[in-house]
RNA sequence: GCCCACGUAGCUCAGUGGUAGAGCACCUCCUUGGUAAGGAGGAGGUCACCGGUUCAAGCCCGGUCGUGGGCUCCA
C-alpha cells in the first residue's frame, strides 16, 4: 500500500495498532513486535509469544490501551539511517523488525513512529496523538503464520477495530451481531435446511427435508433454463478409473486435492474431483461435426475435493458438492458470441435468485500456460471486447488466468454488501489436446480442434444455498420459500376446513403445512414467523364460513380475509420467478 | 495441516475431583382460546470417542474425531 493513499480511517486504525502493541509491550516485555496494518474492517498486530493470548489478556491490553490514549502523547515521525534503524531495533530485540529492515529496498526511506516510550519501524502515516483515538475495540486472537506461510513460525495475532466515534463503532458491532443472525450454519439448523454429522464426516452435508426442498426448486429451474437456453443435460458416475484421470492430467496436479482410489477387480478407480474428463469422453463417443455446434453441454455433478481439515466452514467449504458444470464445444469463430451468451445467462440467472450487483474479473495469460500466442491473443481479446459489451464494470486481473487459457469470474454482492465469486467462464486449450478432442469440418478433414469452455454458474449448489440463507437472511422469496404458508385454526371446529384448503393449495402447485395443533392462535403465529413462513392463513369460524382464510404475511400486520380462489390468484402472482415465466 | 478455544438432554447453556441440572423443544392430560409463547404432569444424558492418573473423573493428563476464530490485507 502506498502510504500517500492511506485513508483517514486506516491512519487511524493503524494509529490504534501502535497502541495495542505499545500496551502488549507493556504487559508482556518479552513480546516481539512484527507487523499492525489497518484492514478492511478494523486492524491487527501480530506478536511473537510464548503464551497465546486469552481473552482475559484482551481485556487488560484495552484497558491499558486506554491508558495510552489518556496520556495523549504525541506521534513522531523520525527519519533514520539504515545503520540507526538496524542498531536499534537490534538493540531491542525486536528481530522480526530487524529482518523487515532487510526487506525494504535500499533507496527508500526509513522511517519510525513513536508515541511516548513506544517506537516501531513504520511508514505511516499516523493521527497526530493517541487523543484522537476515541473508539475501538479488541475482537479475536488467532494463530497466523509469520508472512502468511506456513512453514514459519506461527504467532498471536490480535484482531480489533476502531471507528471516528463511538457511535459507528456501536453500529460496527450490531452489524457484526446482524450478520451472526443470518449465518447460515445457524439458521441451516433452526430452519431445518441441513446438517452436519460427525458420524459422517467433515464437510459433507446432509440436507434436511426443507432444504431438499429448496434445492430442488433451485435444480428444477436451473434444468428448465437450461434445457430453454440450448444446453443438454448430462449425467456421469462419481468414480472412473485411474487412467482417465491420468489422460485428463489430473493425478499429476491435482492428486493432492483427491481422494486415495479404490480397487475394483485389480483396478483403481478414484472419486472425481471435477466433471470435465467424463464431458471430454463423452464427446469423444463418436465422430462430432462442426455443424452440431456450439455444444452445450451442462451437469449437476458432484465431486469430493479434498480441503484441509481447518478450511471447512459450513456450507461455503465443504469436502462434497454438487457443481452447475457446463462444457460448450465451439469453432474457433464461434468463439465470441459464445461468451456473449453464456455471460448473459450467467447475468441473467443470477438475478433470478434476487442478485442484481455485479463484478466481473478478467484475468490473463499467467507465466506458466499451454496454448499459442495467437490462440491466448485471440481469447483474450474477445473476452475484452465481450466484458465491454456487458455493460458490467469489470477490472483485469493480469496473469492470473489458469494455465490452460483466460478467464472470466463474476462476482456478486449480497444483502450485507459482501462479495461472493460463484460464476467462472473459462477458455480452455488444454483439454481438447489432451483428449485429442476433434470434429470434422467443413473441408471434410477430421482433425480440427474445437475450443472447450468451462463454465460453474452458481458454482456450487451447497455454497450457493448457503449464499442465498445469508442473502435472505432466511427469509426466502416466495418461489423458493420450503413452506409457503401454513395455515392455522383457531379452534378444532374448522379442522376439516384447513385440511380441504390444504389440499386445494397443493393442488394447485404450493407448499403448504397446517397447524392443528391444540395450541392457541397467537402460538402457532409466532411459530410460523420465527420459521419465516412467508404466508400464515388464519381459519377462524367467519373464514371457514365464507371459504376464505386472513393471510399474514411474514413480519406483517394481519390482513383482511380472502377467498381460497383469491389467495391462490394472488400466490400465483407473487412466486413469479424475477426475469422469467413461472414455473 | 498449524495456533487458540470449545464439545454436558433435540436446542441454548449451567455444573472445575465425591450419586448429572435449567429454560425451550418433545409426549400425555386439562383448556377450544381470533393474530408473536394458556396450564399441569411426564419422559429424555455410556457428560464426543479411546486410554491414563485417582479410593473416586463431566471436571485432571494424553490421543482421536468434530465444531468455532484465524493462518490473503505487510515497515
Amino acid at each position: 500500500m502506498n502510504p500517500q493513499d492511506m485513508s483517514p480511517l486506516d491512519r487511524l486504525r493503524h494509529s490504534t495498532a501502535h497502541v495495542m502493541a505499545d500496551a502488549v509491550k507493556r504487559l508482556f516485555p518479552e513480546a516481539k513486535i512484527t507487523i499492525g496494518p489497518a484492514i478492511e474492517n478494523g486492524f491487527y498486530y501480530d506478536f511473537d509469544v510464548e503464551k497465546p493470548f486469552t481473552e482475559e489478556d484482551l481485556e487488560r491490553i484495552e484497558q491499558k490501551m486506554q491508558e495510552i490514549i489518556d496520556a495523549g502523547d504525541a506521534f513522531r515521525c523520525e527519519e533514520m539511517s539504515r545503520d540507526a534503524a538496524l542498531e536499534l531495533f537490534s538493540k531491542m530485540g525486536e528481530t522480526y523488525k530487524v529482518e523487515i529492515l532487510g526487506s525494504i529496498p535500499a533507496d527508500e526511506t526509513i522511517t519510525v513512529y513513536r508515541h511516548g516510550e513506544f517506537v516501531d519501524l513504520c511508514r505511516g502515516p499516523h493521527v497526530e496523538s493517541t487523543k484522537q483515538i476515541k473508539a475501538f475495540k479488541l475482537i479475536s486472537v488467532a494463530g497466523a503464520y509469520w508472512r502468511g506461510d506456513e512453514r514459519n513460525r506461527m504467532l498471536q495475532r490480535i484482531y480489533g477495530t476502531a471507528f471516528p466515534d463511538k457511535k459507528q463503532l456501536r453500529a460496527h458491532l450490531a452489524a457484526l451481531e446482524e450478520a451472526k443472525k443470518r449465518d447460515h450454519r445457524r439458521l441451516g439448523k433452526e430452519l431445518e435446511l441441513f446438517s452436519f454429522s460427525e458420524t459422517i464426516g467433515a464437510g459433507l452435508t446432509l440436507w434436511h427435508p426443507k432444504g431438499g426442498r429448496v434445492r430442488h426448486l433451485m435444480e428444477t429451474y436451473w434444468k428448465e433454463r437450461h434445457l430453454q437456453s440450448g444446453y443438454d443435460l448430462l449425467y456421469t458416475p462419481h468414480i472412473a478409473r485411474d487412467r482417465l484421470w491420468e489422460q485428463s492430467g489430473h493425478l499429476g496436479f491435482y492428486s493432492d486435492n483427491m481422494y486415495s482410489g479404490m480397487d475394483v477387480d485389480g483396478q483403481d478407480y478414484l472419486v472425481k474431483p471435477m466433471n470435465c474428463p467424463f464431458h471430454a469422453v463423452i464427446y469423444k463417443d463418436r465422430l462430432r461435426s462442426y455443424r452440431e455446434f456450439p455444444l452445450r453441454w451442462a451437469e449437476l455433478g458432484t465431486v469430493y475435493r479434498y480441503e484441509r481439515s481447518g478450511v471447512l466452514h459450513g456450507l461455503f467449504r465443504v469436502r462434497g458438492f454438487t457443481q452447475d458444470d457446463a462444457h460448450h464445444f465451439v469453432r474457433e469463430d464461434q468463439l465470441s458470441d459464445e461468451i456473449d451468451f453464456v455471460l448473459n445467462f450467467c447475468l441473467d440467472m443470477l438475478k433470478a435468485f434476487g442478485f442484481d450487483d455485479f463484478e466481473l474479473y478478467l484475468s490473463t495469460r499467467p507465466e506458466k500456460s499451454v496454448g499459442s500466442d495467437a490462440q491466448w491473443a485471440l481469447a483474450e481479446g474477445i473476452l475484452v471486447e465481450r466484458l465491454k459489451q456487458s455493460g458490467v464494470k469489470w477490472e483485469i486481473d493480469a496473469g492470473g488466468g489458469v494455465f490452460y487459457g483466460p478467464k472470466i469470474d463474476l462476482k456478486i454482492r449480497d444483502s450485507l454488501g459482501r462479495r461472493w465469486q460463484c460464476s467462472t467462464i473459462q477458455v480452455d486449450f488444454q483439454l481438447p489436446e489432451r483428449f485429442d478432442i476433434t470434429y470434422v469440418g467443413e473441408d471434410g478433414r477430421r482433425d480440427h480442434r474445437p475450443i472447450m469452455i468451462h463454465r460453474a454458474l452458481l458454482g456450487s449448489l451447497e455454497r450457493f444455498f448457503g449464499i442465498l440463507v445469508e442473502h435472505y437472511g432466511g427469509k426466502f422469496p416466495l418461489w423458493l420459500a420450503p413452506t409457503q404458508a401454513i395455515i392455522a385454526n383457531v379452534t378444532d371446529a374448522q379442522a376439516d376446513f384447513v385440511q380441504s384448503v390444504k389440499r386445494r393449495l397443493t393442488a394447485a402447485g404450493f407448499r403448504v403445512e397446517a397447524d392443528l395443533r391444540n395450541e392457541k392462535l397467537g402460538a402457532k403465529i409466532r411459530e410460523s414467523q420465527l420459521q419465516k413462513v412467508p404466508y400464515t392463513l388464519i381459519v377462524g369460524d367467519k373464514e371457514a364460513a365464507a371459504d376464505s382464510v386472513s393471510p399474514r404475511p411474514h413480519g406483517g400486520k394481519p390482513e383482511g380475509a380472502l377467498t381460497v380462489d383469491q389467495l391462490i390468484e394472488r400466490l400465483k402472482t407473487e412466486s413469479e420467478i424475477p426475469g422469467s415465466k413461472n414455473l
